[in-house]
DNA sequence: AATCTAAGCAACCGCACGAGT
DNA sequence: CACTCGTGCGGTTGCTTAGAT
């Protein structure tokens, strides 16, 4: 039996959000939180599917955020945490307050792969092409003496596993020890950081948007960055319920 | 100026997983 | 135990922009 589409398809909207959605979304959630993410659009008005909305408030909209390019730094600290996580892109970005997962996956796809190609390391295995190439080498020479070696495997390869248990069991005690220690550093982080943030917005448009020559996505002058006018941009989901809605706290920002 | 190409990124899709019934 | 539902995640697509020719 095959699952229901997350949403009835038909006579919803796709692609680019528009600034008026955005705030529909934005206003919706601010005031009323998420309590079921389908029921989302049709509260607040949209003709997205809750996916979209979710993805919309999550890689855009969230108000801690962090925009901006990422560093150099930041770049280094993914390919450390991609050598030891693999592609599993929420929990690196977990170590990177205000950064998407689908942010770091663009990154490391668009750049940070071809930067390790360029310096010779394979960005999957994180090691050397030369000795990746190598190692394949031998792979094909141990394979044509397979049949003769067979025996030997058989009997090394119970210890290789219980190597490989071994390296795992120690690679997850490293990994929980520096998750530990991120934890501690990214609460720091927030702490410091999380007051006095200001969310950058930089909203796709669409083809009735860029009808309007103000709100053009070239014109830097008119790209808007919305901001708490009186609300500290990191707060609990309760606390927003209490907010007075006839108070809009969300302005646009004119540079 | 026009066209082509590559890069960057927002958004979509399908699957997996956990909670609830 | 089997099933549904809501959500999260990773892979992929397709649009926009910038740079090259």
């Amino acid at each position: 039996m095959g699952r229901q589409p997350c949403c009835d398809k038909v006579g919803l909207k796709r692609g680019p959000w528009t600034i008026e959605e955005d705030h529909k979304l934005v206003t919706f959630i601010v005031n009323n939180g998420i309590q079921c993410w389908r029921m989302v659009p049709k509260l607040a008005g949209l003709l997205r599917c809750g996916k979209s909305c979710r993805l919309r408030w999550i890689n855009y909209l969230r108000p801690d955020l962090k925009r901006g390019a990422l560093t150099e730094m930041e770049e280094n600290q993914i390919i450390e945490l991609h050598a030891r996580l693999g592609n599993r892109w929420s929990k690196i970005a977990s170590h990177f307050p205000g950064r998407t997962d689908n942010e770091i996956k663009n990154r490391w796809n668009t750049r940070i792969k071809k930067r390790l190609n360029l310096i010779g390391i394979d960005p999957v295995t994180h090691k050397s092409i030369e000795h990746k190439e190598k190692s394949e080498t031998n792979n094909m020479e141990s394979n044509n003496s397979q049949n003769e070696q067979e025996n030997i495997v058989i009997s090394r390869s119970e210890s290789d596993h219980q190597t490989a248990r071994a390296e795992a069991k120690e690679e997850r005690i490293n990994e929980v020890i520096y998750e530990t220690s991120n934890l501690t550093n990214n609460y720091e982080m927030l702490c410091g950081v999380g007051l006095n943030m200001v969310n950058c917005y930089s909203p796709t448009f669409s083809l009735e948007d860029s009808v309007n020559p103000s709100t053009s996505i070239q014109d830097d002058v008119a790209i808007p960055q919305w901001y708490f006018d009186s609300v500290d941009s990191v707060m609990p989901w309760n606390s927003f319920n209490q907010l007075d809605d006839k108070e809009f706290f969300f302005s646009e920002k004119r540079q």
